[in-house]
DNA sequence: AGCATGCCTGACCGATCGGTCAGGAGCTGA
DNA sequence: TCAGCTCCTGACCGATCGGTCAGGCATGCT
């Protein structure tokens, strides 16, 4: 019809990001993404191969810096500092792909289960010994969990809030609330 | 059939709690939960108006004694004691009812939306408010955010640490990480 | 014996989901 | 002019969802 070139692609990841936000991946259909776009449910999937793959190709550029701060960490030799550049790491990284991360609006747990994202929990395991000083003891682990789980939640919200003020409210966070190495 | 006698409706919410735990709210269909029990569909809605009055009878319990916390912390006059009884409060509601919070696996957006819910969503707010030290300052409100999101979802994890040290561990942390009220 | 009541079943309903498919419109190069 | 390609459509598919309904089978009261 109207349409005038393919810059439908580019479109629809708007229009899915914009529903994902509103009602969640699950709770978004592709008949949604494709009213909000103004065009058919076929065309959504002339674009993408299924509703994963939108997903996917609007979580990639997070999930590349997420990948990039587990070597970071991984790199680190002592636990100390390995928690400072998770904290550090992971709170910039929360910061900026803040409207990324509110898409999944608390549905990690199922998401984490698809194969494209496997990888993920792999790194979130390791981001979180970082945060608890590579430490076993329960209470570093549980400060550390309730920190990660807790800025994930929190970063969609808050939209109102600059950038900056943000990331210095959540470090100031972090820093008054990890556990110390010893 | 074989089904003896009316305990029906307690193996359905039991069988419920299971599954919801394993595959959340959404997640789980009224199909799994009769399968679970070894009876039908039609039995599950007999004993129950529907999916939704299913998950109600579930949450009651946990939400009555929110709500009783929610009163005692409107009862406090000074901002530092509604902070330690908002803290102490729900850190024992969540470690009593970690089970029960679990099941909501990251649904909490969604259900609030559900008119049964509803009050929940004003009661959230005034705990938030009590643990950000009744401030208005965005640091303070994104703290106590963190931690209470961060708490809610850490709960259902670590089902393998005893109570008495998981609520050790939550209360030590907000008492580190909660801004001190000035 | 007859009847009501509580508990439960299988068959069925409309809606919605993600996804497929044949084909059409419009442009491009031979 | 016509083949071929990209982009897209509407019709359709099987599956699954929450929920309804008429009826069946015990049990217990009259």
């Amino acid at each position: 019809m109207a349409r005038p070139a393919p810059q439908t692609h580019g479109e629809i990841l708007a229009a899915a990001a914009k529903r994902f936000a509103v009602t969640g991946y699950r709770g978004t259909s592709l008949q949604d993404i494709a009213s909000e776009v103004g065009c058919s449910k076929a065309a959504v999937l002339y674009h993408f191969a299924n509703k994963e793959a939108i997903l996917t190709e609007l979580m990639a550029p997070a999930i590349e810096v997420l990948r990039a701060l587990d070597e970071r960490i991984a790199a680190q030799p002592e636990p100390a500092s390995a928690q400072r550049v998770a904290a550090e790491g992971f709170v910039d990284l929360a910061v900026r792909f803040r409207g990324e991360i509110a898409l999944l609006r608390g549905e990690f747990p199922e998401l984490l289960q698809q194969p494209d994202f496997a990888h993920i929990q792999q790194i979130s395991e390791r981001l979180l010994a970082a945060l608890a000083g590579r430490s076993e003891r329960a209470s570093a682990r549980i400060a550390a969990f309730v920190l990660l789980a807790g800025i994930a939640e929190t970063c969609g919200e808050f939209s109102d809030v600059a950038d900056e003020e943000l990331r210095d409210a959540l470090l100031a966070l972090l820093r008054r609330a990890l556990a110390p190495v010893h």
